[in-house]
DNA sequence: TTGAAAGCGCTAACAT
DNA sequence: ATGTTAGCGCTTTCAA
C-alpha cells in the first residue's frame, strides 16, 4: 500500500496539516519540523496523492490537447512544444487524436476535470457551441482552425494565411507565373480555410486570373495528407487546365503533389512550381526541397500553451495571430514560357 | 457550480447511493426508480466526477506514453492507434515526450494514479530500476526498445529486428550487393539495437564482408531522425569505404541518407541501393520510393495497449514481437559493377 | 430495492 | 507554528 500523509505525520509526530504545509506553504513551519517531515517523507518514498488533492483544491493540472492528425509531422512539432511547455508549469497533457470521437472526447473532459483544452481541428465537424457548454463548466479553451468563436469566450491561435498566401503569390507573380493553381484539400464553400480565400484575394490583387478548375477541392471527409496532395494533383492534370505552378494546402501535401507531377513526367521547378505551407522538415530533404511558407511551430506549441494557461490563471481569453515566413527551396523556379 | 450526485438524488427524490447504482449497476435498481433518476440527471446537465470516483475506487481509467520523437511519423501511427484502442475501453492517455524529463515524469505517473504505462524508447537514458520502482507502487508497465528488462514485471513488444535484418540483407544478396553499409545512428557499444547485431550476423550467414567502418555510428547524444540519415550517409562516404548498399535505422534517416547521396552525385538505385526500417508513408511518395521493411503499426499500437489492458486487469505480464514485412520501393536495384 | 454512513487522501479554515 | 476538523464527490458495505 502506498503510505499517505497520515502515515508521515505519525512518523514525523506531527499532525496531517503540517504534512501538508511543509509540503505546499514550506515557509509557515519551522525549519527543525520541515526537516523531520522530509526525513519522513523520504523514508517512507511517501508521493502526495493527486487524485485528493485534485478533489479538495478542484484543480487538477490536467490539459488536453485535441487533434486530427498525429502523422503530419507539423502537429507534432506542435504538440511536442505544446507538452513541453505545459510540462514547465506541472500541467501533465492529454493528446486526443481522432475527431470522430470529438464528443465522447469533450464528456471526458468535464468528468475528469480538465482545466483547459487546445483544439486544432478544422471545424466543419462539429459545433462551436459545444465548446461553450465546456466554457460554462470552467474548462478553459484556445482554437486553432478558424473555428470561428466568440473571442470574449475562448482564445485562439491562427496562421496569417492570408498574408501567407500573399507572399507565396507574390514570389510566383516575381518568377513569372500567370496561371496558378491551388489545391485546397478541403471545401471551397467552407469558409474557414483562409488560404482558400486568400488565393482568390491575392490573385485579383495582383491581376492574375481566377479559374474554377484551378482551385481543386478535396472529397468529403476531407483529408489534407500526402495522399490527399497527390489525388488533387492528379485531378489538377485531368482537367486540362494551364498551369505552371501550384500552391499546396500544406507540404505534405505538396510533396504527393510533386510526385504526382513527376510520375506524369513534370519536371519540377522547370515545368512545375510547387509550394507548399507549414516548414516540415522533411520538405528541406526531398528533392527538389520544398519551397514553403513556414510556420515557426515551436513558438506556436509554445504560445498556444501560454495563451490557455493565462486563461487559466486570469480568466481572460486572448488572441494570437503568428506569422509565416517564405522559405526558398528548389521547387519554385521561373515559369517557363507557357505553351 | 456543477451539480453533483447529491443534486440528482434530492430532485429525484432518492439517495445518493441509489443514483451511483442506477450510474454503475442498473441491474439492481427498478426501472420505475432509474427512471426518474436519469430524468433528473439529464435535467441537471449532470456528469459524474472522475475525480471522486478515482479517490474512492483507486482505478483512474488514465494510462500514459512515453515516447523520444513525436516527429517520426511512425510514433504518430502508433500513438494514434495506441490512444484509439484506449478509448475504446474508456481509458484515456497522457502522452509525454521528451526523455529528459523522463524522471518527472516517473513521480507525475505516481502522483496521478495512473494504471499503466507504455514506454517506446531506447534505454541508454534511463535505469531499469525505475521501472520497477512502478510496478512495486502498481503501476503496469510495457516497454519497447529492448529494455532488457525482467519479464515478470513488465510487459514488452519488440519488432523482430533481427528476422528483418535477415530479410533486408537476404534481399540485397539476390541482387548482387556485397559490400553493404549500416548507418546506426546509435552507438554500436549498446546491445540493444538489434538492427546492429542482426547486421554483423546476417552478413556472415551470407558470406558477406563485415568492415567496422562500415557501420556508422550517431553521436552522442544520438539521434535517428531525417538529419542523423544525411549525416551519417556524409560520414560513410567520407571514409573512402566501397559500398553498393546501405540499410538505414528507419525511414526517415533513409530519406536523409538519399538526400546526401543524390547530393555528391550517386544515382540511387543505379549507384547505390538504400533501405530503411518502418514503412512510414512518406517513403513511398519519395523518388525513387524507398524500399523498407515495414511495421504493421496500426497492429504494433493496438497490440501494445493490449498487452497493457490484460496486465492492468488479470495482472500478468506478456510479451509480443511483431514481424515487420519487406516492401519494395525503387530504391534498391542490382548492383552496379564495383568499380 | 433502497437508504444511511463511513471512508478514499488531501486541503483549508479555524482554533490553540 | 501547529493541530483539529469539516469537507471535496463518489463508492460501498451494511441495515432497513
Amino acid at each position: 500500500m502506498r503510505p499517505t500523509r497520515t502515515d508521515v505525520a505519525k512518523l514525523a509526530g506531527v499532525s496531517t496539516a503540517t504534512v501538508s504545509n511543509v509540503l505546499n506553504r514550506p515557509d509557515i513551519v519551522t525549519e527543525e519540523t520541515a526537516e523531520r517531515v522530509r526525513a519522513a517523507i523520504k523514508q517512507l518514498g511517501y508521493r502526495p496523492d493527486m487524485i485528493a488533492r485534485s478533489l479538495s483544491t478542484k484543480r487538477t493540472m490536467q490539459i488536453g490537447i485535441v487533434l486530427e492528425d498525429m502523422l503530419n509531422p507539423y502537429f507534432g512539432a506542435i504538440v511536442k512544444e505544446f507538452e513541453s511547455a505545459a510540462n514547465e508549469q506541472n500541467y501533465f497533457v492529454n493528446v486526443c487524436t481522432g475527431l470522430n470521437r470529438l464528443d465522447n472526447y469533450l464528456d471526458d473532459f468535464i468528468t475528469r476535470g480538465l482545466e483547459g483544452i487546445f483544439i486544432t481541428a478544422l471545424p466543419y465537424k462539429f459545433h462551436v457551441e459545444k465548446l461553450y457548454n465546456l466554457v460554462e463548466k470552467g474548462i478553459k479553451i484556445i482554437t486553432s482552425g478558424n473555428i470561428n468563436a466568440d473571442s470574449r469566450l475562448v482564445s485562439s491561435i491562427e496562421n496569417d494565411y492570408i498574408a501567407a498566401m500573399h507572399d507565396v503569390i507574390e514570389h510566383l507573380y516575381n518568377l513569372g507565373h500567370i496561371n496558378i493553381a491551388y489545391l485546397s484539400g478541403l471545401g471551397r464553400e467552407l469558409t474557414y480555410d483562409l488560404r482558400c480565400n486568400g488565393y482568390r484575394k491575392s490573385l485579383e490583387e495582383f491581376n492574375l486570373p481566377y479559374r474554377d478548375s484551378l482551385l481543386i477541392d478535396g472529397e468529403y471527409p476531407y483529408s489534407t495528407n500526402i495522399k490527399a496532395g497527390y489525388d488533387c494533383a492528379m485531378r489538377l492534370m485531368g482537367t486540362g487546365e494551364k498551369f505552371t505552378a501550384v500552391i499546396c494546402g500544406n507540404d505534405l501535401m505538396a510533396l504527393g503533389a510533386m510526385k504526382a507531377f513527376q510520375e506524369k513526367g513534370f519536371k519540377i521547378p522547370e515545368d512545375i512550381s510547387v509550394v507548399g505551407f507549414d516548414g516540415i522538415e522533411i520538405g528541406r530533404y526531398w528533392e527538389p526541397a520544398l519551397t514553403t511558407m513556414s510556420v515557426d511551430k515551436t513558438k506556436f506549441g509554445r504560445k498556444a500553451f501560454e495563451l490557455l494557461h493565462s486563461n487559466i490563471l486570469t480568466g481572460k481569453t486572448d488572441q494570437f495571430i503568428s506569422k509565416l515566413t517564405l522559405w526558398e527551396g528548389g521547387s519554385t523556379a521561373v515559369a517557363r514560357k507557357q505553351s
